[in-house]
DNA sequence: CTGAAAGCGCTTACAG
DNA sequence: CTGAAAGCGCTTACAG
């Protein structure tokens, strides 16, 4: 039933214009000559028939999909909000379509694989969202793919795109150390294999050690990025009424962060006043936390446009840049017990975060 | 150059395994009786050949795309998490893909949106994300479509699924009334057109009505459901000394609750002893904003699936049901005045809103 | 500037 | 159970 309608073929179009398909194709591409009187002819056929190319034909013909995939590990968290945005921004303005999938446990054979060479031209790939046998096993069939905060193994040259972590992070926990005086700091890890939360203990661990403040492994926790997470093992941690004492949370990023405010205020405890806590991202959330939640601002939207333009920059032949590295910066608010209430808020007030 | 390793195709494999395209074809899609000789001939070429078929290729073959598309507002907003979740995993589990664009100004002929009948079996509409006259075509040529949030024109039978506005506005201005004594209430609309917005109004005056309240324009204002446009014009609001007195706002959603938080405060007043306030939606960051948002629990996720779920019926032939109504409920916090801290944190302190 | 024809990589009656 | 062949709806040398 519904095949009637959507069988108007270019076939059709040349029939009752008269002309070839051939000069249909090519007044719809424009990529070559056509005469004015029988584009005119061709164009109100079009209209009358209400013709829409096949893009299934189209892309065999070409052997091109015109069309990218992104991979990502959840949907869920509003992480992914802003990256999303900025890859289909870029996306659309390049004229191409976007397939969006969530890497699932049990993807075996390459071709039920949800985006891959079948029906794309190129991917990005989403922090561990792939394994690195099927990221070398793509790269070594050339497939054009780009890393998004995820480095690329040893000798293969896909090029990625994250941001800075660690300075940020030894930035932040540096800052807790001199301006506030914390010396028991509890670390929130991400998911192991987790390439940001690798890197922020990196950087974390460094601004320990130059206060010469040894690392302890009780005061790592799990927060796998995740609120609910990280409100279970911290909830679990202060339950323990031997836990190590400690006096701020790193919390890994802001979405744990959100746990950590929750357990700790089931918990009786204050922020600042008795810990100190600080995330990473500045998420929308951020600035509306009580107290508003100090972090590092990661340009994720930023970030999804240029890995998005990495990839068409592959599919144009030209040369990607194998890295970009997005800067971050740290933003002071109260939960680190830093009182930038008055200037920083009344900054916030003209223009919300977005 | 990529094109060499991704010209491995079914031909290829055919003469490797010393059989014809047709036994290929039949044991890939395990669709006809293939002999366990031939079957495990052909699966050691595929796997050394590193096979891939070609979507475009089947899709052209059999007319169908496997594959549907989802056009939204913006990709922005915190709301469209959970919806795009719930449509994504629902999408994965009938094996198809999820194309994703956001509405376009200036999109003019057919073939040049990004997602429709040339690369779609059907598609996903949200709220205003397309206007009626591009709906009424759409369904005039019989294409596969769900509408979200949002309601089909008279005698379009176009299945939609959506939540219950105008109940759940009702009972939360009931509730402003009846037990905080509030009299002058502000109400947010969102966009023209916006059609949550339309019922909520509805919902917001008959409330009013029921309670001899007249329905006082100088109280509206615009909100849009986002949360800088709210801010903005409250703010505007605010700063007229002339404004009207008011005792309560109803933000429209609580992207446009945030915004109002963030005038209120700026402007001295306090939530809720001096004004409060209410939302729609019961996004993540309701029970995290201070005071925590009295709002209405909108169940995105459920939302996206089940529109999914209908686009698949009709892609199935089966029939799907006109109207798909989600029930809604409104969450009591401290925003309204309510002091039901203890009670509600206990609750939610076990588990997070998701 | 225009057309006839081959080809893109699959699927599926049809015949055996 | 298997194969030869037509067809899905486009594009693009090739010839004029």
């Amino acid at each position: 039933m519904t095949k009637r309608s959507t069988s108007v073929t270019i076939r059709d179009v040349a029939r009752e214009a008269d002309v070839s398909v051939a000069t249909v194709s090519r007044y719809l591409n424009q990529n070559a000559p056509v005469s004015e009187a029988l584009s005119a002819r061709i164009q109100k056929v079009m209209d009358k028939l209400d013709y829409v190319p096949e893009s299934a034909a189209r892309h065999l013909a070409l052997r091109k999909k015109n069309t990218i995939g992104l991979l990502v590990t959840n949907l869920h968290t509003d992480f992914f909000a802003p990256l999303l945005a900025g890859i289909e921004g870029e996306v659309y303005e390049q004229g191409y379509n976007l397939l969006v999938a969530t890497c699932r446990p049990n993807l075996t054979s390459d071709y039920d694989f949800p985006v891959g060479r079948h029906n794309t031209d190129g991917l990005l790939i989403f922090a561990d969202s792939l394994n690195d046998d099927q990221i070398a096993k793509f790269h070594k069939s050339r497939f054009p793919l780009v890393l998004i905060h995820k480095t690329p193994s040893d000798g293969q040259n896909i090029p990625f795109v994250t941001i800075e972590n660690k300075a940020a992070t030894y930035r932040l926990v540096d800052h807790l150390i001199v301006e506030h005086s914390c010396r028991r700091i509890v670390l929130m890890r991400g998911r192991q294999q987790q390439e940001d939360s690798y890197w922020r203990e990196v950087g974390f661990q460094a601004a320990l050690a130059d206060h010469d403040i040894p690392f302890d492994e009780d005061l790592v926790l799990c927060g796998s990025f995740e609120r609910e997470v990280a409100f279970k093992s911290l909830s679990a941690f202060l339950k323990d009424p031997a836990h190590p004492a400690f006096d701020a949370i790193f919390a890994g990023d802001d979405e744990a962060a959100i746990g950590v405010y929750k357990a700790l205020k089931a918990a009786g405890l204050r922020i600042p006043e008795d810990v100190a806590v600080v995330g990473f991202d500045d998420s929308r959330m951020a600035p509306f936390l009580t107290p508003p939640l100090t972090t590092v601002r990661a340009p994720t939207e930023e970030v999804g446009r240029s890995a998005a333009q990495q990839l068409f920059y592959m599919l144009e032949g030209e040369n990607p840049q194998p890295v970009t590295l997005h800067h971050t910066e740290i933003i002071l608010r109260a939960s680190c017990g830093c009182h930038v209430e008055t200037s920083l808020a009344k900054k916030e007030v003209k223009s919300i975060a977005n």
